[in-house]
DNA sequence: TGAAATGTTGGGGCG
DNA sequence: ACGCCCCAACATTTC
């Protein structure tokens, strides 16, 4: 038999349901269509993740065909070329790629070509999941407690023996599609920093579960440290599955190496994952509506230059600039500063959450429609098990409290790299002298805060009164 | 997966 | 010695 594997979200050899069962029916051809609305950083990911799988799936003379268009009028046609016995694929849990999915099963159907989808997303098939009064969760912790009490995960599934069959259909070449910047080229140093593809994405977990996870909590919440595991990007394309890691981290558990008490905080970060992409699925409106309706009527503002300032970390507040000069230039920023980040941005610079959230989708490598749309709406207050709006960072704490001696403030704002960690976090209540010595200039080395803390928690808590019931 | 404001307590300075 | 006040230090409440 000859099947068709229609490769999305599953950038992948190892425990891919669909490829595996194609695999186990026969030869296989694959095909991956380029989807809309990339963000820029992932384009990059994208292509160097897709150069990777092409190489893997080619030493089993699997090709990988790279279309453009719509799945729905390109998958059929190349069916029919191929003259595959059945079409297969791996589900994507948001919005539209399920609308896709629907689509093209239902095209598939009229033209009566045997299609089957599989989930190789997600450890919860999210329509299957419902609390005791039979709707869906919205709160984290019983969401989890009910999946982990409940769910039977599957084993991996074995290596596939991979076949491919000979025909004459041409594909994109890679390259023209243009995934990669060049001028300017913002993702220079990317590469110094990341390794996409399926062996980068096992690397980083084997070295995460060999030397991290065990300082695993609390560690996690140290910017300038190394403790978390990095795989948000392998995930978010599919270089790895959650199923992957969630038995990798439990043999580590049961075999004694990986303490448990980390292991499982780490899962539950995993778990965060499917929770996010369990409301989209449920609540698929998400995705641009705030999930508290409330939320609709909160008058926030129009901020070009304060979200320019934030965008380019020149906010005044060395944890936030850190944190969004690290994004720019890695692709990446730590979750503890992306949680103080988005809160500046939401609330004291009273700017709407979509607004960081598409900032984030195209600069974030790790950009996932569910990650995103649910994290963000935390940050802002307005989401599913939501922070309350009141809980307002205050940046100078965070940072004193998270990065103490400024190890990570100076790695990414070295213009303030010689001043002491007394200051570090509140450079203008350092004296001249001080200033002097550490050779900064504020408001023209280094700029004054864009708004003041206290203020900016104030107009927050004011504007918030306004959608109080 | 906060922070600030407000309340309470208890030790010590001091008349 | 006593009562009063001040104010850390901690606890609770509020945003």
């Amino acid at each position: 038999m000859k099947t068709l594997v229609w490769l999305r979200e599953d950038l992948r050899i190892e425990d891919n349901a669909a490829l595996h069962f194609a695999a186990a029916n026969g030869s296989l051809q694959a095909v991956y269509v380029l989807p809309e609305g990339l963000g820029e950083a992932s384009r990059w990911w994208l292509h160097h993740s897709l150069s990777s799988l092409a190489q893997s799936l080619e030493s089993d003379g699997v090709d990988l065909i790279l279309k453009t268009g719509r799945v729905s009028h390109v998958i059929p046609k190349l069916a029919r070329k191929l003259d595959v016995d059945q079409v297969v694929w791996n589900r994507v849990y948001s919005p539209s790629g399920m609308e896709i999915g629907r689509e093209l099963k239902e095209q598939l159907n009229n033209d009566e070509m045997p299609n089957r989808s599989f989930n190789a997303q997600l450890l919860i098939e999210p329509g299957k999941v419902f609390n005791k009064q039979g709707g869906p969760f919205k709160v984290f912790t019983p969401f989890w407690r009910h999946c982990v009490q409940t769910m039977r995960i599957d084993e991996c599934l074995q290596t596939p023996e991979l076949e491919g069959f000979s025909h004459s259909v041409r594909g994109d070449e890679l390259d023209d599609w243009g995934l990669l910047p060049t001028k300017p080229n913002w993702a220079n140093h990317f590469p110094d920093h990341w390794s996409p593809g399926e062996e980068g994405a096992h690397k980083g977990l084997r070295s995460f579960l060999a030397a991290k996870v065990n300082a695993y909590n609390g560690g996690r919440d140290f910017p300038a440290q190394d403790n978390t595991s990095k795989l948000s990007p392998h995930l978010a394309f599919g270089e790895i599955g959650p199923r992957q890691i969630w038995h990798a981290t439990q043999e580590g558990i049961n075999g004694g190496w990986v303490d448990a008490e980390h292991g499982r905080k780490f899962l539950s970060e995993i778990g965060w994952r499917e929770f996010a992409r369990y409301l989209l699925v449920h609540f698929p409106h998400l995705v641009r509506d705030p999930f508290n309706a409330r939320f609709s009527e909160f008058p926030w503002q129009d901020q070009p230059k304060l979200v320019s300032a934030w965008q380019r970390g020149q906010t005044g507040y060395p944890i936030v600039d850190a944190g969004m000069r690290e994004l720019w230039q890695t692709g990446y920023m730590h979750n503890r500063v992306r949680m103080i980040v988005a809160s500046f941005l939401t609330k004291h610079c009273l700017t709407h959450w979509q607004v960081g959230m598409d900032w984030f989708w195209d600069t974030l490598l790790d950009a996932d429609i569910g990650n995103n749309t649910a994290s963000w709406q935390w940050a802002a207050g307005c989401g599913a098990d939501a922070a309350p709006y009141f809980r307002i960072f205050n940046p100078i704490l965070q940072g004193e409290k998270f990065d103490k001696q400024g190890e990570y403030i100076k790695r990414w704002v070295p213009e303030l790299g010689k001043l002491s960690a007394k200051y570090i976090n509140k450079p203008w209540e350092a004296g001249a002298n001080e200033l002097d010595q550490a050779q900064i200039k504020l408001g023209s080395t280094y700029p004054y805060p864009i708004v003041d803390h206290k203020q900016g928690r104030e107009g927050a808590l004011a504007a918030y009164q306004q959608i109080k019931k």
